[in-house]
DNA sequence: GTATTTGCAAAATGTTTGCAGCTGC
DNA sequence: GCAGCTGCAAACATTTTGCAAATAC
């Protein structure tokens, strides 16, 4: 996760300025802990700075990517929602019920890709691992 | 995978009609190792029945996926494509070359669910996870 | 014969692009 | 001041929907 403060240096570094659109979309970006539509980011970037445009999300969310600074999720349905990113790679575990999102690193996959090598005889690059469960607060209301 | 008899039966067992159109789409999928977007099971579709168009294509393949016949692979840039599938719970390993599609089951990833949930406190429910790399095929061209 | 299925056209959705004007540095 | 950024509108790609005509059983 990234403080608003860090996103915004990450930006001042690789030369980027900093609009009152883009502040907005890092303050939205940083404030949150679930993973959010390009929409919904869009929504609620209006109301810190209200002449946001939908486009400027767009392209906003791209250098962040870029940056590495936000994943890209993607959700089953084929949508995409970002979220905030933690150092390295990393993979997500998404709640089905209030699509929140959290990080996990050290996927111990090297055992099953080696299986899945020798199985198929494809030389594995790559992986993409995604989980989805309840978290931990939406478990509380079950009960 | 499945034969387009299979499919066929699979079909009629429901109660779906077999109607040319969606014929050539189980021959299609049936005749496919790789997997295929809408619209290129449409042009394959249409060289066996011309006058298949790709709304019904659209239908058939939900009507397949429903059936558990085919599956829907998502792609890393949000599109989506259809395999055949095997029975079960089953990955892909997607051929970043040519797209070829194999599955393979018996992911052991119980030891890092246990390990996921312990730290994140989620509760995981499903999973999803595709591996990408070169198979057999690309790799010996590769040389 | 009839309920299902089809293809078309049109709408809906999500994302990208071109461009004239605005803004941060 | 000027390159970079913005918002609009419009283009685009993919998927869905409404409906009259066609088809499988």
């Amino acid at each position: 996760m990234f403080t608003e403060q860090a996103l915004a240096e990450t930006f001042a570094v690789r030369g980027y300025k900093l609009t009152q659109p883009r502040r907005a979309v890092l303050r939205v970006i940083a404030q949150s802990t679930a993973s959010l539509s390009p929409a919904e980011i869009h929504n609620r970037a209006k109301k810190v700075y209200r002449k946001t445009g939908l486009v400027t999300v767009y392209r906003t969310l791209e250098l962040l990517v870029e940056c590495g600074a936000v994943r890209k999720v993607h959700q089953s349905d084929g949508c995409h929602s970002y979220a905030p990113a933690s150092e390295g790679h990393a993979h997500h575990v998404i709640c089905g019920k209030c699509h929140s999102v959290t990080e996990f690193d050290n996927c111990d996959l090297a055992e099953l890709f080696k299986a899945v090598q020798r199985r198929t005889g494809y030389k594995i690059e790559s992986h993409w691992l995604e989980l989805f469960g309840l978290c931990p607060d939406c478990r509380r209301l079950l009960f």
